[in-house]
DNA sequence: GGTAGACCTGGACGC
DNA sequence: GCGTCCAGGTCTACC
């Protein structure tokens, strides 16, 4: 028998709403039990992997039961780890700020979008969903934890900046990433990343969003998507299905260009909070095709999710 | 500052 | 079952 911890939430924190909020909730290595409503989910610890089964138990509360025991140190790591990746520090009063500028979402309770244990995970998975179908984003992060991932984790950093780009192409099916994946590797391994200065409420919005173009690998969509993971929400990560929903969900017309200026302006009230907006938006349109996210499977989604299903 | 073409994978489609 | 086409965001070279 493993260490149990129970974690204190928000009260207005919802495990199966706010876990099944954004789509690197099926990707590898997180699993999520479609009937039994946990999230099972291998971390990287001081002593090695440890795979943490969340449930909630009532209001404010999260049982993590890990399968073996874990040290005090590691007990926090832990914490903190699920505390990124649930956004459990996003609290009551930034829902209530969100749903003030945004009413639409009040009823429901949507406030908060799942991101990954580490920033490191969530530049990767980025990457991997740029200029791909979901089916192929699916499969690299399948492959990468497989190959790469000790016990099933996602990578590291360190193990990832070691890795060869043939293995990265050959075995993760990353294609042309290669490269840019392990250079991004190299930067965070060297701490050449500064995630204190990412996430410093003081720092502005433009120069975390110029520094991320910087990257590589990261363009204006990644570098939106980016600033999203690191709890900015001011800006849109604008991609071809930001201009589909333009069309079908908003029935804007023009030309592509035209559609992303007429976005622009339609998000525009939302001010700090347009990402979210944006999301629920078409996150609503995504369950009204293929019914509500906490039934989506990892393989399900893998063959559902494809642009001719839209 | 704007744009064309290359990059790689996997799904769709035609035969 | 095989071959071909196409979608997807970033990067580089070029105007």
């Amino acid at each position: 028998m493993g260490s149990r911890l129970t974690i204190s939430t928000p009260n207005d924190y919802d495990l199966v709403r706010d876990v099944c909020s954004y789509g690197y909730f099926v990707l590898a290595p997180n699993h999520w039990d479609t009937k039994k409503h946990t999230l099972t989910r291998p971390l990287h610890l001081e002593e090695g992997p440890a795979t943490a089964v969340i449930t909630q138990t009532g209001k404010g509360k999260l049982r993590a039961s890990f399968d073996r025991i874990l040290s005090r140190e590691e007990q926090a790591q832990a914490r903190a780890q699920i505390t990124r990746m649930l956004r459990l520090d996003e609290d009551e009063s930034h829902s209530k700020q969100f749903h003030g500028v945004d009413p639409r979402w009040k009823k429901s309770g949507r406030a908060r979008l799942f991101r990954s244990p580490t920033l490191f995970e969530d530049v990767i998975k980025t990457v991997t969903s740029c200029n791909v179908a979901w089916p192929s984003t699916v499969n690299m992060n399948k492959q990468m934890a497989r190959h790469l991932g000790q016990k099933g984790c996602f990578p590291t950093a360190a193990r990832v900046s070691r890795t060869r780009v043939g293995t990265l192409r050959g075995r993760c099916r990353v294609g042309y990433r290669d490269q840019r994946i392990v250079d991004l590797a190299k930067l965070f391994h060297k701490g050449e990343i500064d995630e204190a200065w990412l996430t410093d409420r003081s720092t502005d919005d433009d120069d975390v969003f110029t520094f991320l173009k910087s990257l590589p690998g990261i363009g204006p969509y990644a570098a939106g998507n980016i600033m999203m993971l690191l709890g900015r929400y001011s800006r849109l990560a604008i991609d071809t299905e930001t201009v589909r929903h333009g069309k079908a969900a908003l029935g804007l017309k023009g030309t592509d260009r035209q559609i992303i200026k007429k976005l622009e302006k339609h998000y525009e009230p939302f001010g700090e909070f347009k990402f979210k907006s944006y999301w629920f938006e078409l996150w609503t349109f995504y369950e009204d095709y293929q019914g509500p996210s906490e039934t989506w499977d990892r393989e399900e989604t893998a063959t559902a999710f494809t642009a001719a299903n839209f």
